[in-house]
Formats: C-alpha cells, structure tokens, sequence
DNA sequence: CGTTTGATGTGAAATTTTTCACATAAATGG
DNA sequence: CCATTTATGTGAAAAATTTCACATCAAACG
C-alpha cells in the first residue's frame, strides 16, 4: 500500500535523483537509492513497484526517466502554492528560504494578525490575517502552513479549511485533527527532540549491557 | 516494541497531560489522551502497558502520575542540553524559542563559520564553529541541531561525533547516516510539504470517484 | 550465438504494529 | 454486600509493512 512513509521515501529517492543528475550521472541502481534514502534495495525497488515504475533489467534506471516518473507522482509537474500564516520566528525562515523555488514549491505570501509584522511590498506579502480568506480563494491557494502560537492554532486551521485550503503543515505543539478529504501534518519540533533524547539515552544502556 | 511511533505518541500524550494539569485536571481517561494524539484508546492503554504504567481500573489514571511516569521515560527528568551548528534562518529561529526552556530541553549554544554571526555575549553565546569540539567536550553536551546548508552538513555531523554528541536532528535536506549507537534524525521540511501535497491530491481524487 | 552474469520485479514469508475481544478490578447503588 | 457499571490491561487476531527468495530479463563475453 501506498502510505505516508513510502511517499517519504520517494521523495528522498527524488531528491538523491536530482544531486546525481548534478553530477552529470545518467543511470542509477536501487543500491545507489537505497544508500542515499538510508533504506533496503528491495525496498527502493518494492516502493518502484508499487507505483509500476520499471527499470532496466541489469541495467538500473535512467535517472531523467525516474525523475520525471516521480515528479509526476509528487505533484511536480507544476508549482505548488503555498501560505503561511504567523510570521514569527519560523514563520520568517519559511518565508526566507529560497530552497522551496527548486523544488516546485512557492510561498505566496504571509499572513499575521500582527499589523506591525505586515508588508504588502515585501518580495513575499505579508498581509493582515483576516484577509486570508480572500487571498486563498482569488489566488486558488490549496496549501497552507500554521506557525503561530499554539493557542490560535485550532482557529487559525479552522479559517484555512473554511477558505478551502486542503492540505496543511503544522509547526504549533498541538495535535491538530485531520477533516476528511483534508490532509493535516503535525510537526512537533519538541517531539522530535525528546524521540531524539530517549533513543540516544536507550543506546547508551544497550551499549553498556 | 517500543518504537519510534510508540515514542512520539508518549510525547504527545505527556503534552496533553501538562495541558490538561493546567486546566486543573486531576484525572484523565486514555480516551481524552487519544483524542489529543490522535490515536484510539486502546493504542494510549498498549502504549502504557509496554512500559509497565498503571491507572486505576473504571477510574482512569491520575495525571500528576502520569506525567512523573512519562516524563522519566522520555528523559524530562534533567534537563537536556542542545547545541545549534549554523545560525541561519532555522539555527536563529531556535535559539530565539523560549518554548523549549519549559520541557527541560536547553539550547545552550550556536556554532557558526561566519564569524559576523558570532556574539560570545549574546544570552545564548554563538561561538566560531572551530571551537565546537572543545565547548562540547568541556560542557558534557550531549545533542546537537544541524542547520547548515546540505553541503556542509556531513562534514558537521563528522565533527559533532567525533566531539562524543550522541542524537542529532538535521534540518539540511539530505539523509545522514545514522552510526552505531547514536540517533540522527533527518527532517526534511521539503519532503513533508511533498507528502502533504501527495495526499491532498490523493484525497481530491478519491472524493471525485 | 549460447552461456554467464548481474540487476530488476514480485509473490510469499516474516516481522512489526494495530486492533479486537474480553477478563479484570474498582466504584456505584440498590 | 451483592449486582451492575465502566474503564483498564493484555493475549490473540488482524492488518500493515518489510524482507526473502527467486524467476526474469538484458547485457556482456567467450
Ligand atoms: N521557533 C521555534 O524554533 C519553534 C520550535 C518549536 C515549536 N515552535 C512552534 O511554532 C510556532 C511558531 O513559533 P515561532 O517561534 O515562530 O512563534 P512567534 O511567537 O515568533 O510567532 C508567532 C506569530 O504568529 C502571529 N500570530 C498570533 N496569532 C495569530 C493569528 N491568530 N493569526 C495569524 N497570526 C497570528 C504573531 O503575531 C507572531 O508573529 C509556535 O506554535 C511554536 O510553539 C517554534
Ligand atoms: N529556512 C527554511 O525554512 C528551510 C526550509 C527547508 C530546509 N532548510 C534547510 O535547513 C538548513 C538551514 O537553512 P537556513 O535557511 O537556516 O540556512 P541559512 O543559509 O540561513 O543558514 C546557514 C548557516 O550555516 C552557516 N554555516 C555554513 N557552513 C557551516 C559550517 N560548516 N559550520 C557551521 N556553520 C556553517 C552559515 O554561515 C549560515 O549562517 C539548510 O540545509 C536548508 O536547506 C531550511
């Protein structure tokens, strides 16, 4: 089945693709994709399967085949829109980030309810929060990204999907719920620091056993 | 097993029981605890049972207990210490988060190559990246974030290890390899907002047919 | 031009993770 | 103080995911 972690590592697979091609690469093995992704061969080429992608028997894939089969299942074949709403701390390195551009993802503009943080001339807008609505549906915005404090999280969610906006990523420390036909991630940076702290500590103990 | 999954939802759940204790709750039931990780009762009472925690039968458990408990497990019993390696857009972003201060986690230094972000005075002290090994050594650090660009992120990695840093979180979007016995995390921002795109797209097409 | 070699592709097996089903115990209430 | 209610705790079943084993095909080579 196609799930959350299989698309994680299609997109890692894409993404070792795009820094081989950089290097003038032209054919790629599962093995190669296996160690970049930090996965099983059998796995690269399971996931392949799944999605009917075919290489080359004995001779691996053509990497421009393969970044065209996976961009397409990506959602690549055309720039994907984006909001961000609280331009605070991360907010801010979103919006910096000229990363995003290469890989067929543009945020549009900021939103905030902050009148002090706005600027409608900045190179990405930020405007006033309660023009967001507006903005999504005149702009045919489908994506949107949360990262303001954790109490206006739920009603800044709420006002994204009232907008029409379908998938969202969620920087606030709280368990957003998922509406059907929607598609909501919740990204906790704490979380991720405590799994971190416990397995550190847990190889630490096996290590001396 | 306990697993990365199990892990993270004990951190959800100990961040719902520090709410709901604000809240002056005394009691909670695993089905309020599954409504704010977003996961089904019985997964909460697994979870507990795999590392030996008890509530009281038809009375639910008590969260003071609760959140001793998990807060042992995940390691909140000290608190833990970080260092930041590149003080960009992500690197600053954290260092200016006071929000980490209150789950025991501390972020007590950046690192830099470019000395024009360094500033030994600053409340948390961004130091020259070659002074790393000695800060780390002298100050028992333990874990360590990487937000430098991609290009430099192996050789920093190399440098904290050698440094005795045993987990790692990497926001530079390329998959480190993880060496025995220690924990490198790679979260990939690029990725995430492609799963959300794949699965927005999933949804649209399933709610066409 | 047949044989060997080496990588892919995929059902089946193994493993992991989640869910089910229900035994168990504590509180409630007649 | 016994019956009932209600939430926990967990072995067993189910489902999901990964790994294995090997058939398959294409290139290379003698
Ligand atoms: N900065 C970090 O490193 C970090 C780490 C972990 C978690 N987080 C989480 O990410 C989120 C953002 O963090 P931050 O450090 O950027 O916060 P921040 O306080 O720097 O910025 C929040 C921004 O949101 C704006 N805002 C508040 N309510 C709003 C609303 N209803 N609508 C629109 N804008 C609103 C504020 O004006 C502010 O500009 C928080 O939930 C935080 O807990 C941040
Ligand atoms: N900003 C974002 O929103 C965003 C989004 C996705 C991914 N990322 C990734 O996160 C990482 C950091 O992003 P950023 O926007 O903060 O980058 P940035 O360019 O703003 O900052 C990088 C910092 O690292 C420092 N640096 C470079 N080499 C170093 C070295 N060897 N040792 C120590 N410091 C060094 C630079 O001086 C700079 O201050 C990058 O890998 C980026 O691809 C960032």
């Amino acid at each position: 089945m196609v799930n959350r972690s299989c698309i994680i590592r299609l997109s890692r697979y894409r993404n070792a693709l795009i820094r081989l091609k950089a290097l003038n690469f032209v054919k790629v093995f599962s093995e190669n994709l296996a160690d970049a992704a930090r996965v099983t061969a059998v796995q690269v080429r399971k996931d392949f399967s799944l999605f009917g992608i075919c290489g080359n028997r004995r001779g691996g894939y053509l990497i421009d085949e393969l970044i065209a089969q996976t961009s397409a299942i990506l959602g690549k074949d055309k720039v994907q829109k984006f909001i961000v709403v609280g331009i605070g701390n991360i907010g801010r390195a979103l919006l910096n980030y000229p990363g995003f551009r290469r890989s067929e993802i543009e945020i549009v503009a900021g939103f905030d309810v902050n009148p002090a943080k706005c600027d409608k001339e900045a190179l990405i807008p930020i405007l006033p929060f309660e023009e967001m609505g507006d903005f999504v549906a005149q702009n045919g915005i489908t994506f949107g990204i949360i990262s303001v404090p954790d109490s206006a999280a739920q009603e800044v969610l709420e006002r994204m999907l009232e907008a029409g906006i379908k998938g969202i990523l969620n920087f606030a420390p709280i368990c957003l719920k998922e509406p059907k036909d929607h598609v909501v991630r919740n990204l906790n940076l704490e979380t991720e620091l405590e799994n971190i702290i416990y397995f550190a500590n847990f190889a630490e103990q096996t290590e001396r056993e």
